[in-house]
Formats: C-alpha cells, sequence, structure tokens
DNA sequence: CCCCTTTGTCACCGATTTATAACCGGTGAT
DNA sequence: ATCACCGGTTATAAATCGGTGACAAAGGGG
C-alpha cells in the first residue's frame, strides 16, 4: 500500500512519513501542490494525506486535479476553526480530513476507517521494470510470462524490494517490514524465504537475474 | 432516506433535525441511549447520527449494539480534544465524526460525503457476466437458469464481490461488509457462507467456475 | 406451539505455508 | 590450516488455511 504525503511543514511531513512507515505503508513525500501532482502522477499513490495549505498550488486545487482522474482515497488536513474550508474539501471530492494538530494515533485510525471504506479497487498493480506486482491477486508476472501467486509473506517481501527497485535493502529492513521484528536467529527465515522466492520468479534459481545478494548487506531487485 | 439522531441536548437535537428535514430527509429523535435503541429496532433508519455523552447508555454502547446487527452508517458527535473517544469510536464500527460545535452546513457535507462512501446514492451495477442480481427479489439468475433465492447474508456477499467482479476481494473486507466486524476468528463464518453460497450458484460446487478461491488473499467472482 | 429456514459453532481432512534445524561450500581473519 | 561467519540448500516439523459435513442456536411464520 502506497501512500503520498503532500505538506510544506518539514517536520510534519516527516513525522507523518514515520508514522506511515512504521505502520508497515510505503510513503512518498511532496513539499508543495506542483511536486504533489508529479508524484501522484508518477507513483500511483492508493491514499494521498493531503495539507490544504501549500505553496504552488493550494490542497483545493491539487485535491481537484487528482479528481479529475482518480478516486484514491484523499485526506484533507487543516486547522482548526476553518469550517468553510472543510466543506469546500468535501465538495470537491475528499474522503475525510483532520484538524492539525493531531496524533499519530488518530492519523492511523483515520486511514484505517477510510481504506477500509474506500473500496480500495482502485489500488494500480505495483511494478518496476520487467516485475509487476498485483497485491489483490497475490500474484506477480515476470515479463509476459503467467503471472505467479504468491504467499503471505513472498507477496510482503517483493513489495519492500520493488518499492526499493535498484538499491540495496539491508536484511534488517526487511526482517522488520516482512515479520515485524528483528532478531538474528530471524535470518533464517529471510534465507528461506528468499530461496522460495527465487524459485517462483527466477528463470534459473541457481543464478538468479532478479532477486541479487549484496553480501553483508542485504538483498536488492534488479531492473534493467 | 430516514436518519435517527440520538443527542441528549434537546436543542441541538432539534436543531440537527431541522436541518436534516430541510435537507429532504426524514427524521427520528432520541434524547437517551436505551431510547435510541428502542427507535433503532423500530425504525430502522438508514443513517445514525450518534451523541457520545448521554445519559442512560453512552454513544459507545449504543454505537456496539447497533453494529451487532446492521452495517448502518453511523455518525458520532463529540466535544474537542477527546481524541481517545474518536480512537474508540471509530474502532466501535463508528464511519465517521464531528466534533461540536459544528456547522449544519459542515453536517450535511459530511453525511453526504458519507453516504456517497456507502453506496446508497448511486446504487451498485447488479450485474455481471452471467450473473444478475435482484436485490429487492434475493435472487440470483445465472445465465439463463431459473432464479435462484438467496439468504440475507449469501446476498450481501454476492453483492459485494459483484461490485468487484474480476477483482479478489479479501477476506477482511467481506467480513467487515457482510458482517460490520473483522475478527480472525469470523473466518470460519466466510468459509461457511462462500460454501453455502457455492452449492446455489455453482454447476458442480466441487469445482467452482464462478465463486473462486485466491489462496492466501480472498475470493472473486469469475466473470468472461 | 411446532416447523422450517437461516445462521453460527464444532470437528476433521488434506494441502499449503511457515518455522526450525542440519549441512555444504566459500571467504576472510588470525 | 583452522576457525568463525555468511549465504544457499535440503529436509522435516509445526502451524495455518480452505473445504466439508454435522449439528446446535436463533428467528420467523403458520
Amino acid at each position: 500500500m502506497k501512500m503520498l504525503v503532500a505538506d510544506d511543514d518539514r517536520d510534519l511531513r516527516e513525522l507523518i512519513g514515520f508514522t506511515l512507515t512504521q505502520a508497515g505503508y510505503l510513503v512518498v513525500k511532496a513539499g508543495d501542490g506542483p511536486a504533489a501532482l508529479r508524484m501522484f502522477e508518477a507513483e500511483s499513490p492508493d491514499l494521498v494525506v493531503l495539507d490544504i495549505n501549500m505553496p504552488g498550488a493550494s490542497g483545493f486545487q491539487v485535491c481537484e486535479a487528482i479528481r479529475k482522474r482518480s478516486r484514491v482515497p484523499v485526506i484533507m488536513l487543516t486547522v482548526r476553526g476553518e469550517e468553510e474550508d472543510l466543506v469546500r474539501a468535501l465538495e470537491l471530492g475528499a474522503d475525510d480530513y483532520l484538524t492539525k494538530p493531531f496524533s499519530p494515533r488518530t492519523l492511523l485510525a483515520r486511514i484505517k476507517a477510510l481504506l477500509r471504506r474506500a473500496g480500495m479497487e482502485n489500488s494500480a498493480p505495483l511494478a518496476a521494470g520487467r516485475v509487476a506486482l498485483d497485491i489483490d491477486e497475490h500474484t506477480v508476472r515476470i515479463g509476459t510470462a503467467e503471472p505467479v501467486r504468491l504467499t503471505k509473506l513472498e507477496l510482503r517481501l517483493l513489495q519492500m524490494l520493488l518499492a526499493n527497485a535498484g538499491h540495496t535493502v539491508s536484511t534488517d529492513r526487511l526482517l522488520i517490514q516482512v515479520w515485524g521484528h528483528r532478531n538474528s536467529a530471524d535470518r533464517q527465515l529471510l534465507k528461506q524465504l528468499v530461496h522460495r522466492l527465487r524459485q517462483k520468479i527466477e528463470v534459473d534459481p541457481a543464478t538468479p537475474q532478479l532477486l541479487q545478494t549484496a553480501s553483508g548487506a542485504g538483498y536488492k531487485l534488479v531492473v534493467e
């Protein structure tokens, strides 16, 4: 699940990003309206957290532009006492809003409630290079081959690697993302999981072309 | 469209009632928790506006009781700065909340947004492929076969799958949409319901052609 | 009240998925 | 050379998942 966070307040942006990352979501960030729209185009997030007050283009304009091409859930951020803003935001198609300041816990609760209600059928398949991941169906397609079914853990691992395609992801981060905890004994789990995943997605699992080992560091997904 | 307004503050109750009536909705009112539950039973409203602080039974208890038997949209009313309340309310299954004081215009905007999300304004497509669902009659027709009668739960499940025809719907989402709550123990209910539905709509229930399992992910309705 | 339908609960099976352990070969440090 | 460590592989045990049948509880007319 990928989310776009658009806010000009750097600290708040990082806080929200951190909160969502900890909760297991992938996060992309933007500091102003135009950047938010570019990121939206480039990343096709599954949910957007959008500050109303931003330089460049206001949250309203961004929201309107997003609604022109997608029904992705949008949460607007606003300061207290600006009820006119809220009405306008909701009329423009925003799905929910939060008044600043808010607690991370509240944000998460709202996001979860929204995702629960939001249909979620517009979750675009995550892809890089020849690898296309369909989260809903729990499948990957390599090139034009038949889609391969993945288990829950395989899906999470591949999602994590795909989100950082071309870059090495450390074993610690993978452990946290896939199992939610880290301790040295669990490296064995990762070994196993990588092995099983390679059986499914590599042409020759003995000489991995896609899921390569970065010795001593972690793993990476190679894209051309 | 009938709505239940439950609040112990008589003035606020009347204001909300007036606002909703003006907007063209039918309104029934209750001044405390037990009355709210009685009205809910007697009137079967399509949406509930529920104050958290009420004598007799708190809004939490009322919300919980409502969720035990219905998935009707619920909006909770609360005072500012009680974030714990909000989280608890949303976790109990409330769909939205408003912090007092709020403007009538805000209330209406939120209600409309909620109805829009609940799919109560634009009726979902009732047919896909060879499957045609008649919600009023509680029947499905597969191809040119005789219509088959469905139970309430079977209808909801099939409606949900039909709305996402061709795409996998996760078990969690199905649990929420059909029963209104999610709880890992309740997966058994879904198993049974799917089993019973297959008996009714599949030519050979042992090898499902329509209602297929996406192992580890959920179920999907296959359309050609 | 009884009868019938619907819904929830339980137990069990087979298959899949995940966890645990042992072993192998390569590498780098001492 | 020896040893510790790392990553890959194989094998096996444990847990989970989905399907099924049987049956009990709840609900709804007549």
